[in-house]
RNA sequence: CGGGGUGUAGCGUAGCCCGGUCAUCGCGCCUGCUUUGGGAGCAGGAGGUCGCAGGUUCGAAUCCUGCCACCCCGACCA
């Protein structure tokens, strides 16, 4: 175990913490419940960033940017969406300071400059968004409208935790129009089809699709999508959603089109967002106590070389022989890190970079350039294999593309060893207890036993699966008839 | 917002019950020499309004009151 973290079974929450901290991603800022994204871990935002940015533009999205502020009267027109994010809003009220008379050189709010209307700083964007969208809209012309934007909200957590839960955090949100409930309903769920495969592929962390019960459903929306994840200390977290709205938005903003046949109809819609809580969920489903485990595809480092020499002579020598080693790798779109900083010892280095995750390392000094060799060593296996210089571009991508896949299988496999079917109550909360992760599981569909169920285990349901078998069973709480098993767990 | 806990150097801490050379130790930082294939060693050095504000006292990191911040557990949540 290394020697920065708490061992995970010991305390999974401290350990998550110090690892973020200690692998250099963020810390905890002096505004209450945000954080301080570290350059680190805001390359890896950037990554996927640019992969999802790719998607969206390939589904035919455009990406725009709206206002940070909602007037009051706007946040409270769709009462649902208003209602569930009522309790966590920040709201400004004044729009300028003076000299406190009472107190020098201290400023106070100038009660003279009282807002008539209170602003929310967005939550989420359906309100101004809808209300921008009602002025572009009047033909059936006018439909799709396939907006995203790259934004920040806010939402006035009582609790608060680095990239789960902050008070601020950075996301996408996807808000589309449409002239058919179709068309809207099959946006809604290919882009949790987008989310899915970004998640699996480039995050390496297997997913599970499903659709929310009624009181997990988004705020305002008819159906919501979404992908879970199970985290290593069995708690699941949902990783991504996709809502189907309705008619609900542009009812509630007046939003309506005029069709072929000349009838004005309301307009269809979808939002779709994920956070920089994906963050949370690479970090809580890869890492060990060595620190973080990167995916290649999301490293922003792949490989890092680290040299190892006495003097400047053999610095310069070593210096010599990884230059044409960084031109092939680079050659091949491997993001390669050479790490020649003579201001810490190759020891120092390894261990700081299997905290960073880093993929790959490649250790080369005197005997290795004396040999025509380096060092290789794998980040999720701490395994090193001694390799030849001419066959290194192929073993590094070889090597890189093994790892992905491994980790997947790996998250893969501990999800699959931590869901369990159940179908009787008193195994349901003993499974939970002792071993936590999914439980799967009948479920009669009312929100009485969904309660009843979540007040007695403090587990939810995380979603009811779409790729579910029909399945003739009875709830593993009422005991009432049920065709389709659903997924339990406790949540972050 | 309810319950519990913690605030002492950049980080982690001892001291607090029992007030008085108690501001302790480790990491980190700076300088020099030796080192460099898994977190270097030795020597020297810098760094602190003991969370903030009051109070008690000859004297407060220590006792009392109030406030603030953070952490954990609830409720809430991407």
């Amino acid at each position: 175990m290394g020697k920065y973290l708490t061992k995970r079974s010991e305390d999974y929450s401290k350990w998550y913490n110090e690892l973020v901290v200690k692998a250099d991603l963020a810390e905890t800022s002096a505004v209450r419940g945000c954080m301080v994204i570290k350059p680190y871990g805001y390359a890896i935002w950037e990554r996927m960033q640019s992969i999802l940015d790719k998607k969206f533009k390939e589904t035919g999205h455009s990406n725009a940017y709206f206002p940070l502020f909602v007037p009051k009267s706007l946040f409270e027109a769709e009462e649902k969406n208003a209602e569930g994010f009522a309790k966590e809003c920040a709201v400004v009220t004044h729009y300028r300071l003076e000299n406190d008379p009472d107190k020098p050189g201290k400023l106070r709010v100038d009660p003279k400059a009282k807002l008539e209307e209170e602003l929310i700083v967005r939550p989420t964007s359906e309100a101004i968004i809808w209300n921008t969208y009602k002025n572009w809209i009047q033909s059936y012309r006018d439909l799709p409208i396939l907006l995203n934007q790259w934004a920040n909200v806010v939402r006035w957590e009582m609790r608060t935790r680095l990239f789960l839960r902050t008070a601020e955090f950075l996301w996408q949100e996807g808000h589309t129009a449409h002239a058919t409930e179709a068309e809207a309903m099959y946006e809604a769920k290919q882009m949790n089809q987008v989310y899915a495969d970004f998640v699996e592929q480039y995050m390496a962390i297997p997913i599970i699709q499903g659709v929310k019960s009624a009181a997990e459903r988004f705020a305002g929306a008819l159906e919501t999508y979404c992908i879970e994840a199970l985290m290593q200390d069995g708690k699941a977290l949902q990783a991504g959603t996709s809502h189907f709205l309705g008619q609900n938005f542009a009812k509630a903003f007046d939003v309506k089109y005029a069709t072929k046949e000349g009838s004005l109809e309301h307009v269809w819609a979808t939002s779709w967002g994920v956070s920089t809580r994906l963050m949370g969920a690479l970090i809580m489903t890869h890492s060990d106590d060595h620190g973080l485990v990167l995916p290649p595809e999301l490293a922003p480092h792949q490989v890092v070389i680290v040299p190892i020499y006495k003097g400047d002579a053999e610095r310069e020598a070593i210096a010599l022989a990884v230059a044409p080693i960084i031109d092939a790798l680079r050659k091949k779109d491997v993001r390669v890190h050479f790490d020649n900083r003579d201001t810490h010892k190759p020891g120092f280095k390894f261990n700081e970079y299997e905290l960073k995750g880093v993929p790959l390392r490649i250790g080369i000094g005197p005997r290795d350039v004396a040999n025509g060799t380096v060092e290789l060593a794998r980040r999720d296996t701490l395994s090193k294999t001694t390799v030849d210089q001419s066959e290194l571009v192929n073993e590094v991508t070889k090597t890189l593309a093994d790892i992905q896949q491994q980790l997947f299988a790996r998250a893969t496999q501990f999800r699959t060893n931590h869901t369990t079917e159940v179908d009787d109550f008193d195994t349901f909360k003993r499974v939970l207890e002792e071993k936590g992760g999914f439980i799967s599981a009948h479920w009669d569909g009312t929100e009485a036993t969904e309660i009843a169920i979540k007040e007695s285990t403090k587990a939810t349901i995380r979603c009811i699966p779409i790729d579910g078998i029909e399945e003739k069973g009875s709830c593993v709480y009422s005991g009432n008839p049920s065709n389709k098993r659903v997924l339990f767990a406790k949540a972050y």
